[in-house]
DNA sequence: TCTGGGGTCCTAGGACCC
DNA sequence: TCTGGGGTCCTAGGACCC
C-alpha cells in the first residue's frame, strides 16, 4: 500500500512525545527509579517560588485532567491534586536530544533539526527499495529501545506534511499522510491543528465561517489575502498540502541574540530595574562574542504586571560586541520606555548581526574601544575557566539580583516558526 | 495568583530621498 | 505654493513556533 509516486521526496518528521517529560522519565528510571513519571499525573514545571510556573511538558496521565502546556502550576494542581511536578533539567534535554540525532543521522544525512526534540529527515536518497514505513517503525523502535524514550513519526513527500502526520494519534505512532490522503486524514481535522494558525488567526477564521482545513482549502484564496495579508495565502497553501521548502542540514546563521526574564519580584526603581537589563546585557553580549558575531541593534523589552508587554530599539553608527557600549544604549532605551509602573519582566537582545572579523568603521570610533575589547574577553575568558560567578560587578553585591542572568547551552537547537 | 524563554517573520507608519 | 510617486530605512508591535 505505497501511496507515493516514484518521483516524491520522502521526508520524515520525527517528533519526541511529550518530550522533557519523557526524557526526566527514561533518565530516572536508569538512575534506578521505580516510578516511570509517563505513568501518572505528572509535569516538568518551572520554579513557582521566582514566578516562573508553568508547565514545561505533561505526561499523558496529566493531560486526562486537562493539564495544557504553558498554563501555570497552581491551576494545574488544582485540577490534579496529586500532580508530580518535577523541575526542568535542560542540559540533560541536549544530551537525549543529540542522541536521537545521532541515531536518526544514520538513515540519511539530510537531517534537519527543527528544534530540541523535532526533526525532519529526508530518506528520498537512502531509501532503496525499502518501504518508508518500514523503516520509520525501525527508527522509533530502536529510539525505543537503546534511547528509552518514544516518539511519534510523519511519513509524506514534504514537510509540512509530514509534520502535521507526527501529530496524529500519539505516543508511541508512525503515520504517513500522503498528498492523495489529505482528504481524509487532514481536511478533518479543526482549522486551529493546522501548523502556523495560532490562538489569534484561528477566532479570525471562525468568524470568516471556515472552522476546518478543508473548509480552508476550499476557500478562494483571494478571499482570504484580503482578510490575512499574505499569511492568508500561506495558509491556504499549508491547508492544501503544498510545500516546497527543502530539509536542510545545515543551520543558517543566528538573526538574533537576546536573553529575557521574569523577575521573581515586581521592579519599581530604576536602580534594580537597570541591574537586570545590566546582568541581561552581560549574558547576551558575551555569548554574541562567543559566537564571533557584532550587532548594530540593540532592544530592551519590559512587561509591566497587567503582562502589557512594550519594547523599543535603536540602531547603532558602527557594530559592537562590547558589553558597556551595549549597556549604555540599552540603559537610554529603557529610560524612554518606562513610565515608573512596577515591571515584572525584563528583555536584552542584539540583531543586525555581522561578523566581527571584517566589519565597516567609523572614524567616530572610540580608540580605546580596544583596551574595553580586551577587557570583556579577559572576563569572558576567566568565567570560562574559573565559574560564571568568578568576576561579578560590585553593583550587584547585596543587590539581590543575580549578577548574570539568561544563557543558553551552546548549540541548542535554534527554533524557527517557518518550515 | 495571573502567563518562561529562546527565536523568526510580517506589517504599518513615519522620515527621508530623488 | 495645494499635495505625485516610488523607493529605502527605521521603529513598534504583533503573529507564530517549540
Amino acid at each position: 500500500m505505497n501511496t507515493y509516486k516514484s518521483g516524491d521526496r520522502i521526508i520524515l518528521h520525527i517528533d519526541v512525545n511529550s518530550a522533557f517529560l519523557s526524557w526526566e522519565a527514561a533518565y530516572r528510571l536508569q538512575h534506578g527509579a521505580t516510578l516511570d513519571l509517563r505513568e501518572v499525573p505528572s509535569v516538568v514545571g518551572g520554579d513557582e517560588e521566582s514566578r516562573h510556573g508553568i508547565v514545561l511538558a505533561k505526561s499523558i496521565p496529566a493531560k486526562k485532567y486537562g493539564i495544557q502546556t504553558g498554563e501555570v502550576l497552581w491551576q494545574a494542581r488544582r485540577k490534579c491534586p496529586d500532580l508530580i511536578i518535577v523541575p526542568p533539567d535542560y542540559s540533560l534535554y541536549m544530551q537525549c536530544s543529540t542522541a536521537l540525532n545521532d541515531l536518526l543521522y544514520e538513515y540519511s544525512p539530510l537531517l534537519e533539526r527543527y528544534s530540541v526534540d523535532e526533526s525532519f529527515l529526508d530518506i528520498t536518497g537512502t531509501l532503496g527499495k525499502r518501504n518508508p514505513l518500514d523503516i520509520a517503525r525501525e527508527i522509533a523502535n530502536r529510539i525505543r529501545t537503546v534511547l528509552g524514550f518514544t516518539v511519534n513519526i510523519g511519513i509524506s513527500s514534504n514537510k509540512l506534511l509530514a509534520k502535521m502526520a507526527s501529530d496524529f494519534e500519539k505516543p508511541d505512532k508512525v503515520h504517513t499522510l500522503f498528498p492523495d490522503e489529505i482528504p481524509k486524514k487532514l481536511w478533518v481535522l479543526p482549522v486551529r491543528d493546522l501548523f502556523m494558525v495560532g490562538r489569534r488567526t484561528a477566532p479570525k477564521f471562525y468568524r470568516l465561517n471556515i472552522f476546518t482545513i478543508g473548509q480552508l482549502a476550499h476557500t478562494d484564496p483571494k478571499f482570504l489575502r484580503a482578510h490575512l495579508k499574505s499569511f492568508g495565502n500561506l495558509l491556504w497553501q499549508y491547508a492544501n498540502g503544498i510545500d516546497t521548502s527543502p530539509v536542510n542540514p545545515f543551520r543558517p546563521p543566528a538573526k538574533g541574540i537576546g536573553n529575557s526574564t521574569t523577575t521573581s519580584f515586581d521592579v519599581d526603581n530604576e536602580r534594580e530595574a537597570l541591574l537586570f537589563l545590566l546582568s541581561l546585557t552581560e549574558t547576551a553580549s558575551s555569548r554574541l562574542r562567543a559566537a564571533r558575531l557584532l550587532a548594530q541593534v540593540v532592544s530592551v523589552s519590559i512587561r509591566k504586571t497587567d503582562l502589557t508587554f512594550f519594547s523599543h530599539q535603536r540602531k547603532l553608527l558602527t557594530p559592537t560586541d562590547n558589553t558597556e557600549r551595549l549597556f549604555k544604549v540599552a540603559r537610554a532605551l529603557f529610560r524612554e520606555l518606562w513610565d515608573g509602573a512596577p515591571l515584572r519582566h525584563f528583555g536584552v537582545s542584539f540583531s543586525s548581526l555581522c561578523n566581527d572579523r571584517f566589519y565597516q568603521t567609523s572614524i567616530f570610533e572610540d580608540e580605546k574601544i580596544y583596551r574595553k575589547k580586551s577587557l570583556d574577553s579577559s572576563i569572558d575568558t576567566i568565567r570560562l575557566n574559573y565559574g560564571k560567578t568568578s568576576v561579578v560587578r560590585g553593583s550587584f553585591i547585596n543587590s539581590g539580583i543575580p549578577p548574570l542572568t539568561g544563557g543558553v547551552i551552546d548549540d541548542y537547537p535554534g527554533m524557527r516558526s517557518l518550515l
